[in-house]
DNA sequence: TATATAATTTAGGGCAGCCTAAATTTGACC
DNA sequence: GGTCAAATTTAGGCTGCCCTAAATTATATA
């Protein structure tokens, strides 16, 4: 992990662009690196010495280059990163895919182990302390069939089941008495960005924006 | 905006710690702020000089600096970045204060304005679009007595309010049958960090880590 | 296999942001 | 009011990361 602290945003950059064009067991080349961050060659090559020099990656000169064990594994962190942020972002604030990919992009870099751990496990997801990777499940629930989103954003008319509730006042209580509670299903009937009116399996009732903001649904 | 997005993460830690000694009417001197900054004094008047050039201080040579009114709304916008993702980092993902701290120093220059937003009303905090502000509640609601933590974070013996779950599976209508459900106050009475003994209002449950993880409470 | 072209690297330059060391200015005290 | 210590700024250097232009290497094709 000390190997993770050292290393630039760019440093990163490089590594995660690498892992990605690293399809087949072939070496990547600048030029295609070039490309694909937008950096020129001579750029390109300057960052892929200093990632040689320090072993996280094999280059070797006019011929490209490929992740070592030890670079793999820093890859494979931030791309772990990458995805969780993304799904935090998309599913759970409700922002929009592109921007959400591009502020996902910038803090990967930024997350320490500790709250990886954490935004993992609010995500649901598991993290063996083993190997000392979670890569692995991160993709497996994800179906853009499914996506959370806050009430706010859900689409009205169609039946959402609640997953989350973030709640601070007595209304708790009322709401899980209405039929608003974690698993339940509901339909928002109408709103106007003020009031949200909803169905739920038994009753309905009517939210204000602050509260409807802190449901989360999934269609 | 299009002045936050030239900014530097340096240049704007240097507006956030001008501002955070900016306590009386007076001038910031450069010496404070390199203490504050733990940049060499040198460094410090480098950096003011170039926020002066651009409108954000007031920079009087060997008499210090003020933020103006458009670094003052820098300030602004950067001190409630920082308080929603430490709150979101401490009460959601249950992240201890100093390292919260420390992260959300990081995230808040990353943030854009749409992020913001949502963040911002999934935290419950009301956004102003007129003044394109929305600073001034933030801290209303936050007091050290009451963190959100996840169960497994939870200290034993000490009864705790349900306030989130984060649940998947059809276990969800068994728990809320046995008392837990949002708003309702459990007790963690004994855990090993596998299995986590629950006493509800009106029953007693085992839980492994993987769903106990899911459940947010508050103290 | 020689050569033209494409790919890559090297050389050298710029800028931001840090530094140290050497001026410079301020302000307090006699 | 002069002097001296402390605060501040200027001067100049370094590194990371980016660039362009020139040199070098690889490779496809005649």
């Amino acid at each position: 992990m000390a190997i993770m602290d050292a290393l630039s945003e760019s440093a990163e950059m490089m590594i995660k662009n690498i892992n990605e064009l690293a399809s087949n067991g072939e070496r990547v080349r600048t030029s295609d690196l070039s490309l694909k961050t937008d950096l020129k060659p001579a750029s390109v090559t300057e960052m892929i010495q200093r990632l040689g020099d320090i072993g996280l990656v094999d280059y070797e000169p006019y011929h490209g280059v490929y992740l070592t064990k030890q670079g793999q594994h820093v890859a494979n962190v931030i791309d772990h990163r990458f995805n969780m942020l993304k799904r935090f972002l998309t599913e759970i604030l409700g922002v929009e895919k592109d921007e959400a990919a591009e502020v996902a992009c910038r803090m990967e870099h930024i997350l320490t182990k500790e709250v990886e751990k954490k935004l993992s496990s609010f995500l649901g997801i598991d993290y063996d302390e083993e190997s000392d990777l979670f890569c692995h499940k991160i993709n497996v629930e994800t179906s853009d069939e499914s996506e959370f989103v806050s009430l706010t954003n859900f689409k009205e008319g169609k039946p959402g089941k609640v997953r989350i509730i973030l709640e601070k006042s007595e209304l708790t209580d009322t709401l899980s008495n209405a039929g608003l509670s974690p698993g339940r299903t509901i339909i928002v009937k109408k709103s106007n960005g003020e009031i949200y009116d909803i169905e739920t399996e038994h009753s309905t009732l009517s939210l204000d924006s602050a509260l409807a903001a802190k449901i989360i649904l999934q269609n």
